[in-house]
DNA sequence: TAATACATTATATTTATTCTAAACTGTTGA
DNA sequence: TCAACAGTTTAGAATAAATATAATGTATTA
């Protein structure tokens, strides 16, 4: 609500009117401190939590769909059965904790830039990211 | 056929017998100087072509997972509408082509070692992978 | 070769995503 | 202010990848 004004303001820079299920949409999303990952299924579910007016799933799609279109939503492919969404738009990296299936960001600063010697004809390189995928340390628990 | 013994070997490894449908799946996989990229849909397809015999899809999709299983293929995530799969499956990264939809490996000594300065408690990195996406080149064709 | 375990297949199911088209709402200009 | 219009929401249908099922077929082995 305090922040009502900046969501209109992305939503019509995605070309979406603002009504009210985009700017639930927007609350969730937008109105916190820390940026989180997230499938349709867990946006939908928050939305439904938290808010008292209804959301259909096309609106869900579209609208993160006309985000990602702006920049304002990233999408990372992690399995085919499902996209994760990521409201982290900076440059980033990511390690996926396969056990928790859960994304953690790491920092552009954590990692040193990524060179690539190899190059292709015509071609230029529009984004590089890494994803170093964890698991259990249990080697020094005797 | 001049294969078909490591074929064998290689279902007998991950667990599956030596069936001619699963001979005839390893035939396209892995006859081949050259490793390549393929999505399921792909596979059936070259197998339809190529063979005299017909494989289901559930057998195609058994088959598979078998090996990505056994470390014969690697499953490479790029979006969430469909897998792609891969028969290199030395560590490697890739270029992806956006435009092109299309997978190119590059050789891990193409890349600098990534360096990941942050760590999470009790979990230990797995692998690392890099994916550069890449669009046609249009800045100096004046 | 017979018994058994495993494999193949067509088909059904599941599930994420997209599409459709009818009802609804925000916008705009008279 | 309000009618007309353009854009939006929605339930439900459609699509398509992936997986499950269960009946039939085949490789294995004793
Ligand atoms: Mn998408
Ligand atoms: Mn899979
Ligand atoms: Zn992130
Ligand atoms: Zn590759």
């Amino acid at each position: 609500m305090a922040y009502a004004v900046q969501y209109i303001d992305k939503l019509r820079k995605s070309g979406l009117r603002p009504t009210k299920q985009r700017i639930k949409i927007c609350e969730v999303l937008f109105d916190t401190d820390k940026t989180f990952h997230f499938t349709i299924k867990e946006l939908v579910k928050i939305i439904e939590n938290q808010a008292n007016i209804k959301v259909s799933l096309a609106t869900v799609y579209n609208t993160v769909h006309a985000f990602i279109k702006k920049g304002y939503l990233k999408e990372i492919p992690l399995n085919a059965s499902q996209s994760y969404y990521d409201t982290n738009v900076t440059h980033h990296h990511h390690f996926f904790d396969e056990e928790e299936n859960r994304l953690i960001d790491i920092h552009q600063d954590d990692v040193d830039e990524v060179n690539i010697k190899k190059t292709i004809p015509g071609k230029k390189i529009k984004s590089v990211e890494v994803i170093a995928k964890i698991v259990s340390d249990n080697q020094s628990q005797k």
